[in-house]
DNA sequence: TTGCTTGCAAATGATTTGCACTGCT
DNA sequence: AGCAGTGCAAATCATTTGCAAGCAA
């Protein structure tokens, strides 16, 4: 493992591929990829969970609030991550899945934290075909799915 | 139809037994059945789809601003309601699942409305085993679970 | 230099709360 | 009387924005 590279800079999470397609993805946008922002991704990047703002900020402190919750934007409107609407107090970030793979959570309604999940396939294919079902008969032109569960974590059960 | 009553007070668009069923779940908290939350219950169950603050407020003009935020966080802590993180600017409402039934939700990305849509026992069966099983094995207790689908609107697209 | 980016401080806006009053019970 | 419920106005607080200064092409 000590020599074993992983492709990863020191210092950052996240590995060398991951930051070229998210550079190349702010690319597309003519969005640079400045520092800030690689720091936010290698926070989300290294997590391994949806994080809340103060959580992020609290994972580097070279970030303020006022950046980070631009260039949070910027990141997703390029398609970088994924913005959380748990209905907590705070928004959740993640990367998005083109990054991350296709993914659910579990959303705790006691503290608000959010664990990342993965169904099996069968079971994503049952649901988006449902769903594009529904969709059609409403002219609905879907975009992407969300399958949370809500319930008490591990800590607050 | 006209002479074919429907169990409906006259003003009222929801039937006598969901007010009365809504009067029992607000009493197992000791909370009364007013007329503002009845107006609340009246506007939501009349509309048949989840409605915004705004939009709860124009429905009927007698609902003052603050106590409607109060009645709907009363509704929600006694069961009644349920409120939708969209992700949108706005809180949505509907009555919970008890009263109307389990069902999913197609969110327009554009103007953030939300329409009601049911999926196939099957279909739902697959998705609640999948999700108890990766619950577990995070240790993790399940309260229930979210379906939307994400996209454009017929009106938007 | 041109214009994207940054950090600070101030603004915004959905939601919540203090308070005095009304009305059940 | 006693206390839940109401409406107004004011407060809260996550998030957004104005602006002056920094930095890359």
């Amino acid at each position: 493992m000590a020599g074993m590279a992983e492709a990863k800079k020191p210092g950052s999470r996240v590995d060398v591929a991951t930051h070229r397609e998210v550079a190349a993805m702010l690319g597309r946008f003519e969005h640079r990829y400045t520092a800030g922002r690689r720091r936010l991704v290698d926070v989300l990047g290294g997590a391994g969970r949806p994080l809340s703002l103060p959580e992020v900020l609290a994972a580097d402190e070279q970030l303020s609030q006022s950046s980070a919750y631009r260039n949070l934007d910027v990141l997703e409107r390029s398609g970088v991550i994924r913005r959380l609407a748990t209905g907590g107090e705070y928004a959740y970030f993640e990367l998005s899945e083109p990054l991350l793979g296709h993914h659910h959570h579990l959303i705790c309604v006691d503290c608000g934290s959010v664990t990342d999940v993965e169904l099996d396939d069968h079971v994503e294919r049952a649901v988006d075909d449902a769903l594009h079902e529904v969709a059609a008969k409403a002219r609905f032109q879907p975009l992407r799915h969300s399958l949370d569960l809500h319930g008490h974590c591990a800590a607050c059960a």
